[in-house]
DNA sequence: CGTACGGGCGAGAGCGCTCCCGCGCCCCCG
DNA sequence: CGGGGGCGCGGGAGCGCTCTCGCCCGTACG
């Protein structure tokens, strides 16, 4: 049978002229390029021989193929847009970068990547960039993240028919398509759990203003703990927006009420409530209990360091690509919706051995 | 002259068969394809008033080239490869988001965007992710963040004459390669002076221990900040490795030695000097001053709070930007290295109500 | 021995764009 | 008035892959 008649193809061929196309390695493997794609991308089609020596040729050539040319031809990017926030400052650290990597990490064995792009921080325009990625066929899907209430972009995703799954439920319409979110509500009522079982009975929530989505999960979570636990939380919370010193004032009159130990909504608040301690010449940990949420890197650094409820990020990106790869595959299947539970951090702010008084 | 004529095409197209192509615009405004393209490429090839109408019938069809096509046949992505770390935890905080959005923002404005893949954490096969993507031709340019003392990475790239930029430079080997950074000298030797300013004499150093790049040049402008001001460096530097216990314990018997002042490699550093401070009954910002570096998300929260040198991270993304389109522009040039200024952000811990005793 | 069937592989075309090259026109000069 | 040069535009091909379709051959069956 002969081999090596083709233009630069033949063993010869090392790095005159770029990377071995498929037409190069149909050649030396005997058989039609039609038959190297189906190895690729149908093997369960060919003979097991016929495999064998195409996977030959591909290993030999060390052949990679051409992504354009694929996704031309096939009319799909095997991208997936994910639109970076301007950072609307505050603690939120190293969320993205702790999820980015296990997306990506995870859609690569599935022969996706990830298409990173400036989202626009203004909600006006909100879905102009996720049109324009679309029309130039650089993206087959999206992950949403940072989805807010009266977020245009799940409906207007979903009535286009383009897969999509959001990190963070839809607020608005939980219907709305796939989400994968972190259960806030178990988190803080392990918060809850874990106080009860040092002694605690009267602990405080520190929250954000009603109205948002994600404030209003957590706080319902300590409530509805306090209930299960017979513990009444009556006139136990406070709200704040997401600043230290905001929350310093706001939790002020509640730990002078008694309280032994407060559920914040975050490490911000948390840290508001060092502060507010402090003006008292208290100290977290040994006089009050305080537990944060999200586990920033400032929770470790803390003096005491801040118990704090841990999101599993690298969950969250594993089944977003598992929801993104279902979407896709059944673009108009029945949404799924995963709720992770976030993971209690214990550290000197909720020590045991500091008991209430 | 004819219009309307061709599939798919005239004013009655809609949404019937996906967006419009080239070809369709070239019939719309009465023209060749060749001649639309060269009106979104070249668009100084065209006489003033063909160009309009070929720029007007790109906008009546909304019309935006097929990525996949357009890279297919120009044989360039218009994609730069982008590894996320799996983060080496600490308090590496929202460096990289804060970079990205400036980076994938300015990027866009020059055509090109952001292909995110997960970078392998160990040192071994470190480029083989770099070299898959190149050979599937997915990206034309690399931005490599994280370089380290003895990285292959640039070296390996500039053999092959693939453009790229480090943010970091690559502490091996200067010449090699483009790159932007961030001045550590320049901001330690700033907080020097800073506290010079408010009549601090004795300051000591905590960094890393030496042989990290980055951390031995942050040292040394310290080390020349005070030789400038006319005071001894001698026996006020301390080491440890990032973590604030070990800090704690490092920095100790520098504080019981009449040290006014601490100015710290990273925050985290500086948090470890606040535990030995109160090791000893004083207070940060009162009785001792310190210096962080990095202003991490923890540095406004700690109390009080940290005066810290912040990096100018949009400015790193758009420089970024700019040399990577030179070095795509011309392979063989010459590198460039920018290095910018970091920014110190003063706060309580170098209140200047607090004269050094 | 002829027809039906199906698994395994190949031939040809075409995805939408940009490359190379050449045609036609107008202006200028001989 | 004829020939050469430049500017503006178009024709044709092809980037590397995967689509559709159908051929071939081996087995089963009338």
């Amino acid at each position: 049978m002969p081999r090596d008649t083709t233009p630069g193809g033949g063993r010869g061929r090392a790095r005159q002229e770029g990377p071995a196309t498929l037409a190069v390695v149909a050649q030396r493997a005997g058989v039609s390029p039609q038959t190297v794609s189906n190895a690729l991308n149908s093997p369960e089609l060919l003979a097991p021989r016929t495999l064998e020596r195409v996977r030959r040729a591909i290993e030999e050539l060390d052949y990679r193929p051409h992504q354009a040319a694929r996704s031309l031809r096939s009319r799909s990017s095997r991208l997936i847009g994910y639109g970076v926030q301007p950072t609307p400052d505050g603690v939120s650290g190293p969320v993205m970068e702790r999820f980015l990597h296990a997306f990506s990490d995870s859609a690569h064995r599935a022969g996706y990547r990830i298409l990173l792009f400036a989202a626009p921080g203004d909600a006006d325009d909100e879905t102009d960039t996720y049109a324009e990625l679309l029309r130039e066929r650089s993206v087959d899907a999206f992950v949403l993240s940072n989805t807010h209430r009266g977020d245009r972009r799940p409906d207007w995703l979903r009535r286009r028919g383009i897969p999509f799954v959001a990190f963070g439920r839809p607020w608005s319409n939980r219907e709305a398509g796939d989400w994968v979110d972190v259960d806030g509500a178990h988190g803080t009522a392990a918060a809850v759990g874990h106080l009860v079982a040092l002694g605690h009975r009267k602990i405080a929530f520190l929250g954000w203003p009603r109205g948002s989505g994600v404030g209003d999960d957590r706080a319902q979570g300590w409530r509805e703990a306090m209930r299960r636990h017979g513990l009444s939380a009556r006139g136990l919370r406070a709200s704040s927006r997401d600043d230290v010193e905001a929350a310093r004032e706001a939790v002020g009159p509640h730990l002078t009420a008694g309280v032994t130990a407060v559920v914040a909504a975050s490490d911000t608040l948390a840290l508001g409530c060092y502060r507010a301690l402090r003006d008292t010449g208290r100290t977290p940990g040994r006089d009050v209990a305080v537990v944060g949420f999200d586990d920033s890197s400032a929770a470790a650094l803390l003096t005491p360091s801040l118990t704090s409820l841990r999101q599993p990020l690298t969950e969250v990106g594993q089944v977003c690509t598992r929801l993104l790869l279902a979407r896709i595959k059944d673009p108009r299947g029945t949404p799924e919706h995963v709720l992770l539970t976030p993971e209690l951090i214990v550290r000197e702010s909720t020590d045991s051995t500091a008991a209430p008084s």
